[in-house]
DNA sequence: TATCGTTATATCTTTACAAATATAACGATT
DNA sequence: AATCGTTATATTTGTAAAGATATAACGATA
């Protein structure tokens, strides 16, 4: 059986983590259910963790990353802004590019 | 504040951790000492958590990383195979050349 | 064969993190 | 003002990982 090169990227600012894998999939969950309860169940996370994540994520962003509404018409939800969607694009063409990269470096270790 | 983006890469065999940073960092400290307990000392975690991360190190690769003997002249001690050094070596360049490309792929994520 | 410092291993304790539970707050709609 | 499903938050409980402690095994040396 041969060797394989894992990886995990995420992103800071301010020493806070922004996103990271499991961040990016909650915030498509949030994106395809329309709220952050809903998305928390499909995943299989307690609501409370889903929170934490998601209000981590906000307060590490520059800019919105998701808009939550409390009461109102069907008790409220959460949604992505332009920014947000455009953050977990961007993540996961830069991971997949680091999955790539991380491939091409294999036979580095399987020559020794 | 801008953003930064983080990785950790560690390399697997047959879907065991073969080495990861701080794998790399103790067999580094047992080719400076000699031993795996004073390794262990200089990290500052315990020698049980040394000797598990070891052990599991030896039984994940295909060849030995570190010969360690037990008992003899100063009661034994361990050192690293060729191919040990070998493969930290080679671990910290891909490691390396992981950062520098993340680092090129950042204008995406500050540019949205 | 007694000594030494190391590797090897088991067991118990502690602690930190995850999970579960409960409840308050919200505001459009009726 | 009563209802609804959601967001927001605190508190308790459970669990797995980390840490501490103890001890056996080893073999060159003297």
């Amino acid at each position: 059986m041969s060797y394989k090169i894992k990886s995990r990227i995420w992103i800071e600012c301010n020493e806070h983590v922004l996103l990271g894998e499991g961040r990016v999939q909650l915030l498509k969950a949030i994106d395809e259910t329309g709220s952050l309860s809903k998305a928390a169940k499909t995943l299989n996370l307690s609501y409370k963790k889903a929170w934490n994540l998601i209000d981590s994520v906000n307060k590490s962003a520059k800019k919105p990353v998701t808009i939550n509404s409390t009461g109102g018409k069907g008790g409220g939800g959460a949604e992505l802004t332009e920014y947000g969607k455009a953050l977990i694009l961007v993540f996961d063409e830069i991971n997949q590019n680091c999955w790539e990269f991380l491939d091409q470096q294999l036979g580095k270790i399987e020559d020794l």
